[in-house]
RNA sequence: GCGAGAGUGGCGGAACUGGCAGACGCGCUGGACUUAGGAUCCAGAGGAGAGAUCCGUAGGGGUUCGACUCCCCUCUCUCGCACCA
C-alpha cells in the first residue's frame, strides 16, 4: 500500500476490475426483488458537464446502495442521440451528424466510466440507431391505426432565410436564433399525436404520483389546464349565424356587454368589411402589452336577456382555446374591462361582495350607483371574486358559486348550450423539417392519399448520402433516392414524407428499451409473453433528472405509457414511481464592467486583469459557458479523482437543491478521503490484530462490556453512524447529512488508539463499516482500502451493514435543565432514568436550587433522556 | 395575476413526529512542526458584554411550560405558467 493517496492509479485499477468481472451486468432473476434506478439519458453534445456529474452521482449512490441491500438493480445508460446540434455541426464543419454523434458518444462514455458509475452497458441504446428508431416508427403506425397520429395544417415558426421551421425556443424576440431574420407564422401540414385524448386520464393520474415532487405534479396539472364551463350560442342580429362562446363564469351572463372574436375566427370574413383594420388586430395577436380591437358593425343577442351587444374582433382572444370567441363581462373580468375602457363600451355590475361594497373601492365607485347596476365609467378594477348576483333576472340574489350551477343547468334545459370541459393542453406536433431525426413512416400517393409504410418495411432508414448546406430546408428534400418510392397500396409512383419526428418522441419510451438486452428490443412479442422483461423491470422505482423536463418529457412519457397500455404492450399506467429532480450546479460569476463575464483567472484581487477596473463578484448562477463559470469534469478528475468529485457534489447540498460549486469545498472532500487513507496506511500490517466484522453481534455484544470508555464510544459511534447513514439515504436521499455522519465517524477513528486485541477489533470494524458506508459515494477508495485492511474484493458485493439498537444507545446523556424555558444547567446522567429520578436530579442541582429559591414550582415537564423544564411562579 | 417553493453564523448547509439552534464542511483566528507553508497536526469561535447574563432562525402578532418547527399578517427572493375567458 502506498503512503500517498493517488486517486488516478487506484480508480483506473478498480474500474478495470469492475468491468472485467462484469460486476454491474444485470439479468432477470424471477422471484428476486428488483429495483430500477434510472437517470435521464444525456444528449451526446461532446463532453459531460457538472450537471451530468451530479445527476449520475446521485443515481449511482442509489443504485449501489440498493445493490448492497440485496436488490436486483437495473441501472442502465444510453444516448438521446438525435437532435439539432449534430446537424448544425454538419453544416458548419462538414462532419456527418452520425459521425459527430458517435464520436461524442465514445468520448462521453469514457468520461462516465472514468467517474466510476455502475452501469450495465449491456443495455445501452442510442436513439439514432435504426434498431432503436424503428420502434418510433412502429409506435407511430400503431397510433396512426388508432387515429392517435393524424395530420392537419397548423401555424409554425418559419424562417424565410433558413427555409425551415423553428422550435419556439429557437425564436428569440421574434427573430431567428441563427440568422436573425424575422420569424413568420406559416401554415404547414404537420403530424400530431392526439395527447388531448388522454388529457383527463393524465390529469387524474397526477393524483397517483405520490412519489413525485409537488411542484412537478403542480406543473403537470397546470399544463393540462382543465377548466369547466359552458358553451353556448349567441345569435347574430339580422343574420342566420350564431357565435359559439365558452365561459367558466355563466353567473356573469347578465353582465356581458359585448362579444369578442379571435382575429383568426372564421366568421370574421363574413362580418368584417374593413380588412385593413382586421389586419391591424391580427398583427397584435399574441402580444400582451396592449389590446387591439375592431368593431365588426354587427350585433349579437344575449339569449339570457335578449340584449343586443356589439361584436368585436379582439387581439387578446385566442383561437386555439375554447371556441375562439368569448362573451365579455367588463364588470367582472379585468381584460374585458381594459378593452371596454379603451373602446368606450358599457360596464355592468352583476355581482357584489356578500359582505357589502367596501368604501373607497376602485371597483364600485360609490354605492348609490351599484343599485341601478348599469354603467360605471369610473370603474378601473373588475371585481373577479365571489359574491351575490344583482340585476340577473330570476337568478338575482343567488350566491355566484351556486348561480354558476343553476344557470348552467338552466342553459342545458332550455337547449341554449351545454356544460363542457376545456384543456389548455394541445395536441403534440411532432413534425420537424430536419434531417437528424426519425423519418415519419408515411408515403403520399396521388391515387391512394396518405399511406402508412407497411410494418414489414420498417425501419425507414435515414439516407446517409445527403448534403448539409443549411439552406433549402431539410436535406431529405433533396434526396431523390429517399423520396421516390412505390405506393404500398397501388404500386404506383409515390413520395415519402420528408419530415422527421420531434426528438421528444425518442425519449418517451427509452426506459422501456433498457428492459431488453442490447439488440433485443422487441415490442411485438411483448403483448403476449408472460415473461416479458418489461413485466419484470417496470415501472422505474427511482427516476432522477433535472426539473427542466418537469412538463414536456415527463408528460410525453406518461402519455406514451398510457397509449402503450391501450395497445396491450404494457400493463401499468405510470412509468415512474418516484421522481427526484436534482437542483442545478451553480458557481460564482465574475463580471467586469468593461469586459463582461470573466474566467476566475482573469481577475485578481477583485480587479480585471485586462483593464484594472473593479469586478463584480458574488452572483451565484447556473454554470454556463457564456458566463465563464463552468468547471470541467476532466480537470477535476485529473486533479482530485472521481471519488472526490462525486463526494463533493453529494456533500455540498441536498440533491433537490441547487448546488453551489466551491473549489475550497472540493479540497475539503479531498482532505477527508486523504485522512481516511492516512488512518488505514498508519496501521498497515497491523489490521490483522483485529477480528473481521463478519458476525458483528456475536463479537461485539460480549466485548462491549470490557472495553475502555474510548473504545466503547467508538463502537457506539459506529452503530449510530450505520443508523444515521441508512436512514438519511432511505428518507429523501439526504446524502449530505449521511456524508457528514461518516466524517464524524472517521474523525473519531482517527483519534482512537487501540491498546488491546479487542480494541483492535473495534477499530477494524469501525473502519470497515466506514468503508462500506462510503462505498456508494466514493467506490474506488472504498475498494482499495477494503482490500488494504485485509478483505477480499469487491466491497460492492458486500451486504450493507446493520446496526444494533443496544449499541446505538448512549450509556450516559447530558440532561438539559431548564427553568421557565431557559437553560440553567446541564447534568451528566445515566441514560434511561425515570421521570421521577430526573426530577430529583434536576431539583437537587445547586444552581437550579439557587434560581428557584423560595418560589413555588408550578409544574415540571420531563422529556426523557433529553431535557427537564421546571416552571416556577415569578 | 395564478401556481409551487424558499428565507437560519462570514459562506454551503444541520436540527426526525414542537424539546440544548448552528452538526458536518469551507473560510477565519491562535499555536505546533518547518528554510518555507497555499502541506499536516492541535486548539478556538453566532452576536453583545470584563462578568454573571442578555440578544439571536426575514419582520410583526398568536398558540404552548417550551416554537427554526404549528396558526395569522407583512416583506423579500427563486422557479414554473401566463390575455386559457
Amino acid at each position: 500500500m502506498q503512503e500517498r493517496y493517488d486517486p488516478q492509479k487506484i480508480e483506473l485499477k478498480w474500474q478495470k476490475y469492475w468491468s472485467e468481472r462484469g460486476l454491474y451486468k444485470t439479468i432477470i432473476e424471477p422471484g428476486r426483488e428488483k429495483f430500477y434506478c434510472l437517470e435521464m439519458f444525456p444528449y451526446p453534445s461532446g463532453k459531460i458537464h457538472m450537471g451530468h456529474v451530479r445527476n449520475y452521482a446521485i443515481g449511482d449512490v442509489i443504485a449501489r446502495y440498493k445493490r448492497m441491500r440485496g436488490y436486483n438493480v437495473l441501472h442502465p445508460m444510453g444516448w438521446d442521440a438525435f437532435g439539432l446540434p449534430a446537424e448544425n455541426a454538419a453544416i458548419k464543419e462538414g462532419i456527418h451528424p452520425a459521425r459527430w454523434t458517435y464520436e461524442n458518444i465514445d468520448y462521453m462514455k469514457k468520461q462516465l466510466n472514468r467517474m466510476g458509475f455502475s452501469y450495465d452497458w449491456g443495455r445501452e441504446v442510442a436513439t439514432c440507431s435504426p434498431e432503436y428508431y424503428r420502434w418510433n416508427q412502429w409506435f407511430f403506425l400503431k397510433m396512426f391505426e388508432r387515429g392517435l397520429a393524424y395530420r392537419r395544417s397548423s401555424f409554425v415558426n418559419w424562417c424565410e432565410s433558413c427555409m425551415t421551421v423553428l422550435a419556439n425556443e429557437q425564436v428569440i424576440d421574434g427573430r431567428c436564433w441563427r440568422c436573425d431574420s424575422e420569424v413568420l407564422q406559416r401554415e404547414l401540414e404537420q403530424w400530431f399525436f392526439r395527447i388531448t385524448h388522454y388529457a383527463e386520464e393524465l390529469l387524474e393520474g397526477c393524483e397517483g404520483l405520490t412519489g413525485w415532487p409537488d411542484n412537478v405534479v403542480a406543473m403537470q396539472k397546470n399544463w393540462i389546464g382543465r377548466s369547466e364551463g359552458v358553451e353556448m350560442d349567441f345569435p347574430i342580429a339580422g343574420m342566420d349565424e350564431k357565435i359559439r362562446i365558452f365561459t367558466t363564469r355563466p353567473d356573469t351572463l347578465w353582465g356581458a356587454t359585448f362579444i369578442c372574436l379571435a382575429p383568426g375566427h372564421p366568421l370574421l370574413d363574413k362580418l368584417v368589411a374593413d380588412k385593413g383594420g382586421l389586419d391591424r388586430v391580427k398583427a397584435r395577436y399574441g402580444k400582451v402589452e396592449e389590446k387591439e380591437g375592431l368593431f365588426t358593425g354587427h350585433y349579437a343577442i344575449n339569449p339570457m336577456n335578449n340584449e343586443k351587444i356589439p361584436i368585436y374582433a379582439a387581439s387578446f382572444v385566442l383561437m386555439e382555446y375554447g371556441t375562439g370567441a368569448i362573451m365579455s363581462v367588463p364588470g367582472h373580468d379585468q381584460r374585458d374591462l381594459d378593452f371596454a375602457r379603451k373602446y368606450g363600451l358599457p360596464i355592468k355590475v352583476v355581482i357584489v361582495p356578500e359582505d357589502g361594497v367596501p368604501k373607497k373601492s376602485k371597483i364600485f365607485w360609490g354605492n348609490s350607483s351599484v343599485a341601478d347596476g348599469v354603467e360605471y365609467s369610473s370603474i378601473i378594477e373588475a371585481f373577479e371574486g365571489e359574491g351575490v348576483l344583482i340585476n340577473s333576472g330570476q337568478f338575482t340574489g343567488l350566491r355566484s358559486i351556486d348561480a354558476r350551477k343553476a344557470i348552467a343547468k338552466y342553459i342545458e334545459e332550455k337547449g341554449l348550450g351545454k356544460v363542457t370541459i376545456n384543456y389548455k393542453l394541445r395536441d403534440w406536433g411532432i413534425s420537424r423539417q430536419r434531417y437528424w431525426g426519425t423519418p415519419i413512416p408515411i408515403i403520399y400517393c396521388e391515387k391512394c392519399g396518405i399511406v402508412p409504410v407497411p410494418e414489414e418495411d420498417l425501419p425507414v432508414i435515414l439516407p446517409e448520402d445527403v448534403r448539409f448546406t443549411g439552406r433549402g430546408g431539410s436535406p431529405l428534400l433533396n434526396s431523390e433516392d429517399f423520396i421516390r418510392v412505390n405506393c404500398p397500396g397501388c404500386g404506383g409512383p409515390a413520395r415519402r414524407e420528408t419530415d422527421t419526428m420531434d426528438t421528444f418522441v425518442d425519449s418517451s419510451w427509452y426506459f422501456l428499451a433498457y428492459c431488453f438486452e442490447r439488440g433485443n428490443i422487441d415490442f411485438k412479442s411483448v403483448i403476449s409473453d408472460e415473461r416479458s422483461p418489461i413485466k419484470y423491470w417496470m415501472p422505474v422505482e427511482q427516476y432522477i433528472g433535472g426539473v427542466e423536463h418537469a412538463v414536456l418529457h415527463l408528460l410525453y412519457s406518461r402519455f406514451f405509457t398510457h397509449v402503450l397500455r391501450d395497445l396491450d404492450i404494457v400493463d401499468f399506467d405510470e412509468p415512474f414511481s418516484r421522481l427526484l429532480t436534482q437542483g442545478m450546479v451553480c458557481k460564482e460569476t465574475i463580471r467586469c464592467p468593461e469586459h463582461g463575464w470573466l474566467f476566475p483567472e482573469e481577475a485578481k484581487d477583485n480587479t480585471c486583469l485586462h483593464c484594472g477596473r473593479e469586478v463584480m463578484r458574488g452572483r451565484v448562477e447556473k454554470m454556463s459557458k457564456s458566463k465563464r463559470n463552468v468547471v470541467d469534469p476532466d480537470h477535476l478528475i485529473r486533479k482530485y479523482g472521481a471519488d472526490t468529485a462525486r463526494l463533493f457534489s453529494l456533500f455540498a447540498a441536498p440533491p433537490e437543491k441547487d448546488l453551489e460549486w466551491s473549489d475550497r469545498g472540493v479540497e475539503g472532500a479531498y482532505r477527508f478521503l486523504n485522512r481516511l487513507w492516512g488512518i488505514v496506511c498508519k496501521y498497515k500490517g497491523q489490521w490483522i490484530k483485529g477480528k473481521r466484522g463478519q458476525k458483528r453481534q456475536e463479537i461485539e455484544a460480549p466485548i462491549a462490556c470490557g472495553l475502555s470508555p474510548a473504545a466503547l464510544s467508538l463502537l457506539r459511534k459506529t452503530h449510530q453512524t450505520i443508523k444515521r447513514v441508512t436512514t438519511d439515504i432511505e428518507r429523501e436521499y439526504h446524502f449530505n447529512t449521511a456524508i457528514a455522519a461518516l466524517m464524524e465517524l472517521v474523525n473519531e477513528c482517527a483519534s482512537f488508539q487501540p491498546r488491546s486485541d479487542d480494541e483492535w477489533s473495534v477499530l477494524r470494524q469501525s473502519i470497515e463499516t466506514a468503508l462500506l458506508l462510503l462505498s456508494p459515494f466514493s467506490p474506488h477508495i472504498a475498494e482499495e482500502l477494503w482490500e488494504a485492511i485485509g478483505n477480499t474484493p469487491s466491497i460492492s458485493e458486500q451486504r450493507w451493514p446493520e446496526w444494533d439498537d443496544e449499541l446505538v444507545k448512549e450509556g450516559e446523556i447530558e440532561l438539559v435543565v431548564q427553568v421557565n424555558g431557559r437553560v440553567r444547567a446541564r447534568l451528566m446522567v445515566p441514560a434511561g432514568l425515570s421521570e421521577d429520578a430526573i426530577k430529583e436530579k434536576a431539583l437537587s442541582d445547586e444552581k437550579v436550587k439557587g434560581i428557584i429559591g423560595i418560589k413555588s414550582i408550578r409544574k415540571i415537564f420531563v422529556v426523557r433522556d433529553r431535557l427537564v423544564n421546571i416552571v416556577i411562579n415569578n
